[in-house]
DNA sequence: TAATGGGTGCACT
DNA sequence: AAGTGCACCCATT
């Protein structure tokens, strides 16, 4: 509703305004925001936090919604520190969820205040995968030119999400030949991935291809958003509350929300499983699908079957009939710990950079390319890093507070314009920078020659190795080329 | 359960077996089936069936019901009548549905008995869009050569769904360019549109692209199919379970179930917008998509929003539970007639060719390529007809006992061999056969061959006219080259 | 609950 | 032929 007034208001005015990203959190007022200055939040150490503001209101940040935060701000860590968007990260420390719907709220507190809006792409009992929210783009975003300015999408996006000319060259792409649609502005890469361990009987967390296609933009608008928030308050995670109502001051106000990016980490990359390959240039077909992690080779064994989630949980973020349920339940404690020893005994009890699916990290293998780039293309010797978490963590204070440290997180960026230097040399289009952690990837640093080249390509390459029995289909000589190579990346 | 069981055993014997389609069904037996004998149902006229293998049941054939049943006949009746794929059939007489989860199953006595199992691809309060099942391809399916022999598949097919060439090629391109993704084995055509117009307060219904690019089988021993029957029997649709009980006998004794083929009507196919354009050629990077119907462009006028569905209806075909409910609500009258009056009011107060969104109908056309071949290439001057039921229908007796016309229908097909003529015109491959009432459609006919040259054609083609402002996009200059014409025929 | 990837039905937006 | 969020599936190893 304020939604697509929210589209047409910005979208008209995104191109007049200089500091776009935070056009339309300045633009829409946000109830609790304003309230709070910057850092008002003092509390450290053990100190439970008693911010006037607070005190009138029903306080209770459980433990767990302590611990929560905590391991929360370990994850972006973990996340800031990642320098490939193809490695995988590992979060690592990560609260014992008791059922998978709680997974998305913790993944929201550290994904939002990145600009980042999850959404669930598929879950099941054994796991859940998320992904960015599509954005809704404008039919002004359909129309631009291919840089700058952008229209009014819900997630990252507050400038088109995807160049519109390699969008429409993947949506036509797509409609030319079937396909469940997908709009064009819907391609990022980014996935996080949850998996529960039978073994262990715990969850994982693993983010991929920690890189957008789009811009980052914290919209305090998203309907999404809101119920996340209120999802928080009925949970009493007051901490988060807070941590929130900041970030949509900061937002409103034009402060920079957004965790300070790494200096420049693009340039090439490549996963392990290609290193046989001729690595990619500008007009390969592997280009654009090699920047993407895939499917890893090699599993253990399966079997399968969980029982109905439909019975289980209601829609966690939905239900603000909880509200009471929760206050009630445990009123006033700000800081009692009772779960949280348990809690904390679990966590330590899992080394750092071991622990769960490691397995699965080292197939798909994290490369460091400051390494990489001193021995250039040779061969398949990637310097194999585990980017689980090495010095942080390490301090985890009996509770809460932590927030303090999350929210700084994405505070004080001391930001440094991005290299450009690998960007060019595969594509010469960057006016789809990812403002990302990590700046650029390749795949959306040439969107649409990576689209053509790599597209019409895949009509030969792929289907030849995807399969491999002679092509004897009477008449439909739809013949792959003898240049065909293998990347089947996809799926 | 035993679907899977089921995969693998068909998929093992298909190729042995002369008669394909009706292996799976001869290799599962049937409860009830097999105590009818063909054509016991003896009623006509205002009698009321006095069926003596039906008296010993709990019979009630609501009026609805039987009205029900009636409609479904003249339905199946005008697709029957219906010559092109690509032509709309408006199916007029349907029932007064009074939610819309009923519109599923009384669609589902159309069409299961035409070897059609349709899911909903999207529905609202306003509309619901079917579309086949999608095929749950084997292994096997998957390396198949090019023609002839079929895996075992949910819907529509005991014969791969799609030449597994083509298939290949669309999921390549697919996967090469992210999407929703899309087995190639799901990009059957065939559509069923079921509208609600807020003026007339009423559902409309319309069959697009009556074409499938998959064999139809009916497949008993189908998860939907078991549901849907017991949906049947939940609603004392006694005339519907005994009919698909004779419908499962004749599949599992492999008598013919299928509704007689129209002979060849196989031919070029163009829609009414796109007459000022030269027909499509082999090459033509029109092709593929001119073959099938598209998003109408003016709709009458349709608000919206009913209210939540959520809170409404609970599934109804999943519903055993209301079983007893139905029965004591209903018990015994078989045939009387307290809403039929009501609803023949409604029907017979709307004409019979022109009702409900007829605008959408005439501004998509329903051609008679009969005529068409006349007059050949010769401008924009199709013949429209109307499909809605010309003689049939006309009878409708208070009540019932339409049971037995609608199992005529695919009681005795008279097959003809489907004329290639066409189909070899604009493709060499014939090794995809659509088994449907209208043989071929060219969207299949030369599956490999559409793909590869109307998606290379995409790439510039679509960019081209879809974005008429210049590319001025910095340095990416993914030209679209000068020979990019239009055809935004999606979306 | 093996682990882990993907397909798809279908209502919400 | 809305696009997509999400869960119920199935597939492979
Ligand atoms: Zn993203
Ligand atoms: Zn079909």
């Amino acid at each position: 509703m304020e939604e697509s007034q929210l589209d047409v208001f910005s979208s008209d005015l995104w191109r007049h305004s200089p500091s776009v990203d935070l056009f339309l959190a300045s633009a829409s007022p946000v109830s609790s925001a304003g309230t709070h200055t910057t850092g008002t939040t003092t509390t450290t150490g053990t100190t439970t936090h008693t911010d006037e503001s607070v005190d009138t209101q029903l306080r209770r940040s459980d433990d767990t919604a302590s611990l929560n935060n905590a391991l929360g701000e370990n994850a972006l860590e973990s996340i800031r520190r990642q320098r490939a968007q193809n490695k995988l990260i590992h979060l690592d420390p990560i609260p014992d969820f008791k059922d998978r719907s709680e997974i998305k709220p913790w993944l929201q507190k550290i994904f939002y205040p990145q600009g980042i809006e999850i959404v669930i792409e598929r879950s099941d009992s054994a796991k859940v995968v998320f992904k960015c929210k599509a954005s809704k783009r404008t039919k002004q975003s359909m129309w631009r030119k291919g840089s700058a300015g952008g229209p009014t999408s819900v997630n990252g996006g507050t400038e088109e999400a995807e160049t519109p000319l390699a969008a429409q060259a993947v949506k036509r792409l797509q409609q030319g030949k079937k396909k469940r649609s997908v709009s064009p502005f819907n391609t990022c890469p980014f996935r996080v991935r949850a998996t529960y361990s039978l073994k262990l009987k715990k969850w994982n967390i693993v983010v991929m291809n920690n890189g957008h296609s789009h811009p980052l933009k914290f919209n305090p608008e998203s309907e999404d958003y809101k119920k996340f928030k209120n999802t928080l308050r009925n949970e009493g995670d007051w901490d988060a509350v807070r941590k929130f109502d900041e970030l949509e001051y900061r937002a409103k106000f034009n402060l920079p929300t957004e965790p300070e990016p790494i200096p420049c980490d693009c340039g090439l990359t490549q996963e392990i499983e290609f290193f046989n390959i001729v690595l990619p240039t500008a007009n390969s077909t592997l280009n654009s699908s090699s920047e993407t992690i895939t499917k890893p080779r090699h599993k253990s064994e399966i079997s399968r079957k969980h029982k109905a989630y439909k019975e289980k949980v209601l829609n966690q973020t939905e239900s603000d009939t909880r509200f009471q349920q929760k206050l009630d339940f445990d009123p006033d404690s700000v800081m009692s710990t009772p779960n949280l020893a348990h809690l904390q005994h679990q966590i330590s009890e899992t080394p750092v950079t071991t622990q769960g699916n490691i397995n699965e990290q080292n197939l798909q293998e994290e490369i460091d390319f400051n390494n990489f780039f001193l021995k250039p293309t040779s061969g398949p010797t990637p310097h194999i890093i585990h980017e689980v978490k090495e010095d942080l963590n390490a301090n985890l204070p009996g509770h809460l507070d932590f927030d303090q440290n999350l929210l700084d997180a994405f505070t004080m960026p001391a930001w440094t314009p991005p290299c450009e230097a690998y960007s060019t040399e595969t594509g010469q289009d960057d006016s789809v920078r990812a403002t990302s952690i990590n700046s650029v990837t390749h795949y959306n640093s040439s969107p649409a020659t990576n689209l053509l080249s790599s597209d019409m390509g895949n009509i030969h390459l792929v289907d030849r190795q995807s399969r491999p029995q002679p092509i004897d289909n009477d008449t439909s000589n739809t013949q792959s080329p003898p240049w065909g190579s293998q990347h089947d990346i996809f799926r």
